[in-house]
DNA sequence: GCAAAAGTGTTTGAGGTACACCCATGC
DNA sequence: GCATGGGTGTACCTCAAACACTTTTGC
């Protein structure tokens, strides 16, 4: 067994993910069931110890894949929690991060020390380890922000998705009801959307057209 | 010499502050000059290592008032930068903290293993040790951000001051000159401001009303 | 009396909100 | 033919931006 000496008391240092994603007509949050102590059973944010060479956001995005299988598109810092007594075993200071996906590029296959992963409806969330019932919070009160001032939701959804489908992702975070034309007017305000040419049927009614991404800036990692 | 051991490598982590004030008409920030390698000599944020049991905000203050003297009012947590190889010692990741006082309760007084705490203009920035340089870049943005929808200008003026101050922190900050009646309408629609009843004689014009905070809420640590 | 900053309203344009009907489809 | 969601336009209101003159003082 190694040993790391210093000569100063180092806390450790984690990443967490917060991890959002949309499916069958419900926000839901990635988590894991702890397969170790401390809270081992327990549900917990996936994350883990950062690596000595290894960067931040490369960690968080190496426990998320690690620990559910699934690849991270969109990834941003949210906060850095670092309460003494937050994790009963040392001094343990997480780096937390919200991560977006679109449904049909995620499926939870726990792994690592995970015994399970599975998607959670904000509505529906069991008890969590450690302080990440808080982290999932602050994650919800960031996405919801950035909803308003940025092209965020097109990382909840996939290549090509219906003005409908856009719209319900800003109902469904923001938790509110949206008039479907004030809505169209307002993201052709943004001009970030374009049709693809295509559309969409589903069901006992008009079809519905499809729209893309016009910037791919707009949504990295694919 | 203590000798603290793991069983799996740790990271230092740090705390560095950027703390702006106003002073001569113009935006500043604290820097000390660091008294120890590395980059001794050259001009950094003050911070230092956070303790084993304190909290990172904690940390921030005191590693501010340990190495300038000064006592943060306003203080939060800005973002935290852990590329490996920002330190040539060993892995330092550092949680990076947004400080404001005014410049009237803000005299540096260099002390622990700094040569020197000295405020710098914004437009006079000396080189920066580490990546200090982008941390106060960040700093400032975050300010600019907050200080449209918030009542954050209060924190970098004294307790009463005049409206023409007031608007010169937003001028300052956000680099742009604002229309007086404009700001006046925007400020009175905000209601967290009263007349004290006191005036403010400043040369051959008339005097300016003082103003003061409505809710002490909006002025901490005061 | 003159120089200097304090103080004060109105007009205009843009953007957000409220609101109702026809369209294309599957069954 | 009917139920279902897709698609469209107008009126109003609020807020941001532009803009000029009078007031009070120190010298």
């Amino acid at each position: 067994m190694m040993a790391y000496t210093y000569d100063h008391p180092h806390p450790a240092v984690t990443v967490d993910v917060v991890l959002f994603t949309i499916r069958d007509d419900d926000l839901k949050a990635l988590l894991i069931q702890r397969g170790q102590e401390p809270f081992e059973g327990s549900w917990a944010l996936p994350g883990g110890f950062v690596g000595i060479g290894e960067s931040l956001r490369r960690a968080a995005w190496r426990e998320l894949r690690e620990e559910t299988g699934v690849h991270a598109g969109y990834i941003e810092q949210l906060h850095t929690f670092g309460r003494p007594g937050r994790d009963p075993r040392e001094r343990v200071i997480t780096v937390a991060y919200l991560a977006l996906l679109p449904s049909d590029r995620l499926e939870p296959a726990p792994a690592s020390d995970a015994k399970a992963a599975k998607l959670f409806s904000l509505k529906n969330l069991p008890d969590l380890a450690f302080d990440h019932a808080n982290i999932l919070r602050r994650g919800h009160e960031r996405l919801k922000e950035k909803l308003d001032d940025s092209v965020i939701a097109l990382q909840l959804l996939p290549v090509a998705f219906t003005h409908s489908e856009l719209r319900r992702v800003y109902e469904l975070v923001l938790g509110v009801t949206l008039d479907k034309r004030n809505f169209r007017k307002k993201i052709s305000a943004l001009d970030v959307i374009e049709a693809t040419g295509e559309e969409k049927r589903a069901g006992p009614h008009r079809p519905a057209k499809l729209y893309r991404a016009k910037n791919p800036h707009d949504v990295p990692f694919r």
